[in-house]
DNA sequence: CGGGGACATTGATGCAAGTCATTTCGATGT
DNA sequence: ACATCGAAATGACTTGCATCAATGTCCCCG
């Protein structure tokens, strides 16, 4: 179990300091973890279920700018605050670490941060995607590019990737890939229409055609 | 000099150190310095000059991630390829370190390694900033956005903050903002009839009124 | 000093996605 | 089986930015 989650690539020692330190956390649907521009003083990790992290304009506009899943961080600020607001979308479960404690200990387990650039760097490589997803891709590409990385996410880990279960609501996608709800709606049942997905039960999506989805999520 | 560029916060031994391993490459505007999926054996800091790192999709459609100032470093890849490519903007001069010696001297100076931490973590700030702009921001607040960050970049460079040097294309600006060059221009002219912005000779721009402009940046 | 060429600006028109309004669906509980 | 309610889908219409097409402007170089 644990093994899939944060601690994956961490030693025996690592793993067990690591337990001492942490404390848990849950939350439902819609429950806020913490906002943009709060002090930063807890990281977390994701053990289960989904969360959004997001930013607001003052006028309400929001992008989400990444969801969670098992496995990963949030929450390691650059400065003090916190860059932006975390929430979970699904029931979810998290591990708690004071700043101080991670501090701490890295300071006994330098080759952490090496793990933690890593992180940090895959991250960036994620982020630059999405950017040229926002500044440059139609919303028929936006979404497919969605679909694949959200099946590739769950092959990650270990979870079924064809029939692919998407547990956010069509206005987080829109909020994600910078659309509105209608269009995401609309460009759903246009990918229905052309075969290129089909809808199951329980919110999964079937990716019929994932040679043209691929194609479509490059630019062709 | 040097302590403008990429050694501002190392030691004197690690500056040392530095020294005998880097090698030097001037390029000029218009030059690429790597391309996206090449392997990357090299990364580099820009110690004079502008830059810039974007993606293609395959029908030629860019996306700008990134402009690069002296100081920045570029081509830390996640594994092992560049996620990007990289083209000077004007004339730019680098210092260009192999990826083998650069992980000798991680080794050698592991506190090296928070300071890349540091700088992945600002970037991914920075990222989010820019998937915010690029999914929710309209075109004249991309472009006020974008000015007065050129102006607080150039404030941390210790160079001239207000009438802020613009040293990139009309088209650059769109490929970075997600908009057509057309668009910036009609923007651009737009800020100036409302005189938050005035233009000067040499690619300057006054920010006539740098409050309206925040506004407009943060979505009011 | 004058012509060429790249870049920037401006104008006219088109269209993808946004907005607003309504209907349908699906889960849940009685 | 049916009422309820929030999410999703759909339709009609609008709009901001893209596209296409001319100019305009600034240098550089002969």
């Amino acid at each position: 179990m644990r093994h899939l989650t944060i601690c994956a690539a961490l030693g025996e020692e690592e793993l067990r300091y690591l337990s001492s330190i942490v404390s848990h956390v849950e939350l439902g649907p819609g429950q806020s973890l913490f906002q943009e521009g709060e002090e930063a003083r807890t990281v977390y990790s994701v053990t289960a279920g989904t969360m959004k992290i997001y930013k607001l304009l003052p006028d309400g506009r929001c992008q989400v700018t990444g969801f969670l899943f098992p496995g990963d961080f949030l929450g390691l600020a650059h400065d003090e605050t916190y860059a932006y607001s975390a929430e979970a979308v699904t029931y979810t479960a998290l591990c708690r670490y004071s700043r101080g404690q991670l501090e701490q200990m890295l300071e006994r387990f330098p080759q952490m941060e090496q793990r933690l650039l890593g992180m940090a760097k895959h991250e960036l490589v994620v982020a630059q995607e999405q950017m040229l997803l926002l500044g440059r891709k139609t919303a028929r590409e936006r979404l497919a590019s969605f679909l694949l990385t959200l099946s590739r996410d769950a092959t990650r880990r270990g979870q079924n990737a064809d029939p692919v279960f998407i547990p956010m609501s069509r206005s987080d996608i829109g909020d994600y890939l910078g659309l509105t709800t209608e269009t995401v709606s609309r460009t759903f049942t246009q990918l229905k229409r052309d075969k290129l997905i089909a809808a199951e039960s329980g919110n999964r999506v079937r990716l019929v055609d994932r040679e043209r989805l691929d194609e479509l999520a490059e630019g062709n």
